[in-house]
DNA sequence: TCTAGAAATAACAATATGGTTATATTGTTG
DNA sequence: CAACAATATAACCATATTGTTATTTCTAGA
């Protein structure tokens, strides 16, 4: 996964409120009307969290009548667990600059 | 791990700069001045992103005379991995709501 | 002790974020 | 169609974030 990518999803996920909100999806599915009255927020806020959480596909709604049932993309945010564990490496872009002697190493190093 | 103290940690990850920075430690351990030519921006402004991922324990700080040597805390990366595919259970927390009549479901339920 | 290099801190500007209230949209129902 | 309920969007405000330049701190070495 690329970093921008990565950062946006990590970014997303970096706000308390949305944290809660992944780990009350991971138990079942919620509508905004369910997830309002527990964070003390206003129901814009809670429609502007989830909305977040979607664009960066951690969130899939389906619509069922009046109510926006939100369920939590699982798969996704095990990818992102595992992209943690298995960083984009950057061996090969440190070794071109190396190349082109575009690396500056400090002159501390041998 | 707390709602909070993760979402600082995820919150911290999640900048394009600061995910690239850890990836490189990822590889080898790295002082200020390596890291700047990398980025195109400025020393402070590398500094400033080192220190926040210090400030959450992803990163270490060795001095070695005038330069200072930031190193990935692999361990700590690796529970936030973890953490985001076992996210504190709210299981219990929406029971006691239950018992005390304050969860609200909406109409569309049975 | 004086100078120079590496990194941190301070002060500031532009933009992003997360909340608010008011209003619009969408779907249900009398 | 009118009225209402659930969401989404708009406009706005306060604060946080991310960058800048200038300055300070810490260490090494002449």
């Amino acid at each position: 996964m690329e970093f921008e990518q990565l950062a946006d999803v990590l970014k997303a996920l970096g706000d308390t409120t949305r944290l809660k909100i992944v780990a009350l999806l991971n138990i079942r599915d919620c509508c905004v009307c369910e997830l309002v009255p527990l964070f003390g927020i206003s129901q814009p806020a809670v429609s502007k969290h989830v909305s977040r959480l979607k664009s960066v596909g951690l969130v899939k709604e389906t619509r069922k009548g009046m109510w926006v049932f939100y369920s939590l993309n699982k798969e996704k945010l095990k990818e992102i667990g595992f992209a943690l564990t298995q960083l984009p490496d950057l061996t090969n872009e440190l070794k071109q600059l190396e190349k082109k002697g575009l690396l500056v190493k400090c002159q501390s190093r041998s």
